[in-house]
DNA sequence: ATGACGGATCTAATCCGA
């Protein structure tokens, strides 16, 4: 049957280790991809993921900040945990996931969200965004010379439809041409496909997070596609589902951003 | 258009997210 494999930015695992389970029992995917589990290794709910059948787990963490996690119900080869920008701030674990004759590789990805203001002069944060898809980069044509996919909190909305205001957020980090254009030079690098949009139209707007500030997210509904499925091109033929949950963003103490599940058969 | 939020941390006020 098919692969399919979900991407998460959870903002904390340990608050949310039981939303995560409940959300592994209804869509039942066989890799989940965290972002932002906001702890060091040796605290992660190991045992709460195992309980829940995904027994097998590779972990990038750090105190408080950052970090990320693969959890998998099928077996995992040649964990990989990749420092960029000479920090050890825990944003990248990568495995194989063995499913039956063949292996796929998957990159997890948390890029640095790059502060207020978009000048890399003025805000080293955003250097520091731009150093790290400059690094990506490079990293890429590595990457992508096996079936690979890389998903994760990118922290770039890339079109005009992923954003709800195209012109007001042309100024605002996350969206910026310099931010789009570098993702841009990543995505061909690879090269990647971004599995997203090659299900959903590029016309139809998609977003993947909503702030907490606003009093109704889904009213006011001012979201962002920050979080992405690419794939090699071999494996992107292979997609025949996305869904990007947008009802999570309602669910009890939700995180800020929703699951993106992407079905490879 | 920042923000009326929310999480983590040496539990109180501060940093961070995007």
């Amino acid at each position: 049957m098919g692969l399919k494999i979900a991407t998460w930015n959870i903002n904390s695992v340990r608050l949310r280790a039981e939303l995560v389970c409940q959300f592994l029992a209804d869509y039942q995917p066989d890799v989940l991809c965290l972002q932002e589990t906001k702890c060091a290794n040796d605290h992660f709910p190991y045992s709460i993921f195992r309980d829940a059948g995904y027994g097998h787990i590779e972990v990038h963490g750090q105190k408080a900040y950052h970090g990320v996690a693969t959890l998998s119900r099928l077996p995992l080869k040649k964990p990989q945990r990749k420092q960029f920008c000479g920090k050890e701030d825990a944003r990248h674990v990568a495995v194989d996931v063995i499913d039956g004759k063949r292996a796929v590789r998957v990159h997890n990805f948390y890029v640095p969200a790059g502060g207020d203001v978009p000048d890399p002069q003025e805000n080293e944060k955003f250097a520091h965004k731009l150093q790290f898809l400059d690094e990506l980069e490079a990293f890429g044509p590595e990457a992508a010379r096996i079936d690979a996919v890389l998903v994760g909190d990118l922290n770039i909305a890339p079109l005009a439809t992923d954003v709800w205001s195209h012109k007001q957020l042309l100024k605002i980090v996350s969206h910026t041409p310099v931010e789009t254009e570098a993702l841009a030079r990543v995505q061909a690098a690879g090269p990647w496909v971004d599995v997203v949009r090659a299900i959903i139209l590029p016309e139809e707007k998609v977003y993947s997070w909503w702030s907490y500030r606003s009093r109704d997210w889904s009213a006011s509904d001012r979201g962002r596609r920050l979080d992405h499925v690419w794939a090699t091109s071999r494996l992107a033929e292979m997609a025949t589902a996305v869904e990007v949950l947008r009802p999570a963003r309602g669910w009890e103490k939700p995180s800020d951003h929703v699951p993106i599940i992407a079905t490879f058969d």
